[in-house]
DNA sequence: CACCAGGCAAGTA
DNA sequence: TACTTGCATGGT
């Protein structure tokens, strides 16, 4: 997938929105496991929301793996109810935690330092973490270059004409690992800036592709809507 | 009021 | 296998 000059078009689109935008400096969290915290908090959820559930956890000084390896379950949905599916969230989060705990003694670290693909089966492996939860987990927390598909992700490369509807979340991950160099910080920026592109331009409805700052990779006849 | 948000698992046919 | 539904708060 290449553009007039011959580049391939996502390097071409990435270096396009850095002339246009910062760097996001994503992920906010201050270490790997209020990272990997976040990751599953803000599953289907607002950012905002997953702010105030962070917060009620730090308050509550509960925020280390031990700690919330001894919190019960209802306590643990009661403190992050901000975040919405609370007790859906509550259970997959210990999940986690126990999986942590049982495999590697407690030590979030341990599990990170995984070769990739290991971590990756292994995140997949709980209940509760699917594809773009663990790859957050494994780019954010972990350092690992794997990149993270969206929902903002999937619509963007549909209505620019680069992906079928029905492509699947290792299809397009494979899409963005094999046309850009294995970055960590590139792929930390790129999922933050298609983030950024979808939430004020590309919207589910009422997109507004004359402001879009990707208006220049529409095709001629205009974004493809379903 | 409707619609959306940095998904995922479980149920149904 | 391919759809559908439940989960739930808070912002616009």
């Amino acid at each position: 997938m290449r553009n007039k000059t011959g580049d391939l078009v996502l390097q071409d689109v990435y270096q396009s929105l850095r002339k246009q935008f910062e760097h996001q400096n994503w992920w906010p969290g201050e270490t790997p496991l209020e990272i990997a915290v976040g990751a599953i908090l803000t599953q289907n959820t607002n950012w905002s929301n997953v702010e105030r559930a962070i917060a009620n956890l730090k308050k509550a000084r509960v925020l280390s793996v031990a700690a919330l390896d001894r919190l019960a379950t209802p306590e643990l949905a009661e403190l992050i109810r901000p975040a919405g599916y609370f007790n859906v969230k509550a259970k997959r989060l210990h999940n986690f935690i126990r999986y942590i705990m049982e495999a590697y003694g407690g030590d979030l670290q341990a599990l990170l330092a995984q070769a990739t693909e290991t971590l990756r089966e292994e995140l997949l492996a709980i209940s509760g973490i699917g594809p773009e939860t663990a790859d957050s987990i494994a780019l954010y927390a972990g350092g690992h270059p794997v990149f993270v598909v969206d929902a903002y992700t999937k619509r963007i490369l549909f209505r620019h004409g680069w992906i079928d509807e029905d492509a699947d979340y290792f299809a397009m991950q494979e899409l963005f690992e094999s046309e850009l160099p294995q970055e960590v910080d590139l792929y930390n920026d790129f999922h933050a800036q298609i983030v950024m592109v979808g939430k004020n331009w590309c919207k589910r409805s009422k997109p507004d592709c004359e402001n879009c700052p990707l208006k220049g990779y529409l095709p001629e006849s205009g974004p493809i809507m379903v």
